[in-house]
DNA sequence: GTTCAAGTGTCGGCTTGCCGACATACCGAG
DNA sequence: CTCGGTATGTCGGCAAGCCGACACTTGAAC
C-alpha cells in the first residue's frame, strides 16, 4: 500500500539529501520511490529483488543483522530516521543481511539502484552530498573497527553509551536519558561481546552510581563521568 | 619534483575511475593532480595539509596505519596499485592514520578533495562509480570486521593467507607463490594478533607441510588445504 | 489473574591468545 | 668479516571474557 504522491512529496522534500532540489526534481524523484511499512519484531528486507535497493528509513528504528556462519547474529548497524542503509555501494552484489524492526511504525522509503544511479547522474550536487554519506558511513564503521581491536568489553561499552547518547539522548538534569529499545544482547552484538558480559557491566555501572536503567529507559547521570 | 603532464595524463586515464572520461576532461583533472614518490619505508603522509587530499596508488604496495592511544600500529589496509585511500570520504575531518611505503618506487597521485568536488560536480558519473568504489572498500572492511568477530587468530590467518593468495599469488606447480613484504608484525597488525602468536602459527603451518616460508616469499602448497 | 516467552542476573570453569622475556637468525653497512 | 639492528622462534604465566547453567523478573496475551 503506497501513500499518495503527496505523501510521499514531503518526505522526500525533508530527507538531507534532497532538501536543495526544486520541486520538479523531486516529484520525479517520487515516481520511482516506494514505500513500506513495518512493526516491531518483523523482517523487512531479504528476498533479492529487494536487494537491488537503497534504503532510507523514515519514521521508526530497526537494526541491520547478519547471521554468521554458526548461526550467532551480529548487528551490522542501528538505522535511525533518516539514515540510508542497504545497497548503497549502488552495487549488485548479494548479501546475507537484512533489517529487523525494533520500534511499531516503522516507514522505510526505497529506491532500485539504477533509478537512484540516474538521479545522480542528473543532480550533481546530490552525486556529491550522496559521495559524502556513503564516505560517513565508512569512517563510522572504521571507527566500530578500531575500538574493537584496541578497547576492551567495557570500554567499547562506555563509547558505544557515549555515542548512543550524542545521537539520541534527551537531557535530563545533570544527565541524559535514553529510550531503550535494544536488549543485552543487542548490545553484546553491537559490541562484539556477549549477553552475560554485558548483563555484567550495566549492572557494575548501575552499582558504582554511574547510571539507572531498566527495560525501557536509561538514564546516565553525568556524561563526562562515562569518558574513559 | 611533478612528472610531465603528458605522464600525468596516461596515468588518469589509465584509471578505472576516469577510463570513461574523454581527454578534455582528463586533461582538467590533470592539472589538480599531484604526483609524489617514496621507497621502501618512507612514511607517505602525515601533515594536515595532506589530509584534506584523495589519493589513488600508481605504482608499489603501502600500508596504511594508524597508532593506537598506547603506541602500537593498527594496520587499516594494505594498499595496491590503483586502489584509492586517504580522505576517501572527503570530509575534512583529522586523523591520525599515515602511510608507510612497503616497497620502493611507490609513486601516487593525489587531489585536494575541494578539487575532487569540483570534478564531481562537473561529472556526475564519477560520482556512481567513486560511490561504487568506496563501496567496495566499505565491504572488505565489514568483512574483515565480521571476521574478527567471530572468528579464532588461526582460521583468521588462513583466510588472510588465501585473500592474499587470491590477489597477489602466483600458480607454481601445485600452489601458490607470493612475494612477501610484510613482517610477522605486520601480518599479525592486519588480523588483529600478536607477533608471537602469527609467529608460532605460521610454524605450524610450515611443520604440518602447508606452507613453506622465508622473509622474502611463502609458497602455498595448496590452496584448498588452507580452507578451513 | 494466569501463563508463557523473552529478557535479565549471577556464578564458576575454562580456553584463547596476550604479554614479557630472551635466544637466535638474517642482512646490509662499514 | 664484523657489527648492529631488525626479524623471527619459543617459552610459561596470566587475565579477559566466553560459555553453559540456572534462577529470577517482566510484561504482553488470553
Amino acid at each position: 500500500m503506497q501513500p499518495s504522491l503527496d505523501t510521499r512529496y514531503w518526505y522526500l522534500r525533508d530527507h538531507q539529501l534532497f532538501r536543495h532540489l526544486d520541486s520538479a526534481e523531486i516529484r520525479e524523484i517520487c515516481v520511482v520511490s516506494n514505500f513500506k511499512t513495518a512493526k516491531k519484531g518483523e523482517i523487512i528486507y531479504f528476498s533479492h529483488d529487494e536487494q537491488s535497493r537503497v534504503y532510507s528509513l523514515k519514521k521508526g528504528i530497526i537494526k541491520i543483522v547478519e547471521l554468521s556462519p554458526d548461526g550467532n547474529e551480529i548487528i551490522k548497524e542501528v538505522i535511525q530516521k533518516g539514515d540510508l542503509f542497504g545497497q548503497i555501494s549502488l552495487d549488485e552484489q548479494a548479501t546475507d543481511e537484512y533489517a529487523v524492526a525494533l520500534s511499531d511504525y516503522v516507514t522505510i522509503c526505497s529506491f532500485w539502484i539504477e533509478d537512484f544511479e540516474k538521479v545522480i547522474q542528473k543532480n550533481p550536487s546530490l552525486a556529491v552530498k550522496y559521495t559524502k554519506l556513503v564516505g560517513l558511513r565508512f569512517k563510522r564503521l572504521e571507527n566500530r573497527y578500531s575500538n574493537l581491536m584496541f578497547k576492551d568489553v567495557r570500554t567499547r561499552l562506555l563509547i558505544f553509551l557515549q555515542d548512543w547518547a550524542a545521537s539520541e539522548g534527551e537531557i535530563e538534569g545533570q544527565g541524559v536519558r535514553l529510550k531503550n529499545y535494544l536488549t543485552h544482547q543487542d548490545v553484546a552484538s553491537l559490541i562484539c561481546s556477549t549477553r552475560q558480559t554485558v548483563s555484567q557491566l550495566f549492572n557494575d555501572l548501575k552499582n558504582n552510581g554511574l547510571i539507572e536503567y531498566n527495560r525501557t529507559s536509561i538514564l546516565i547521570h553525568n556524561l563526562n563521568a562515562l569518558k574513559v
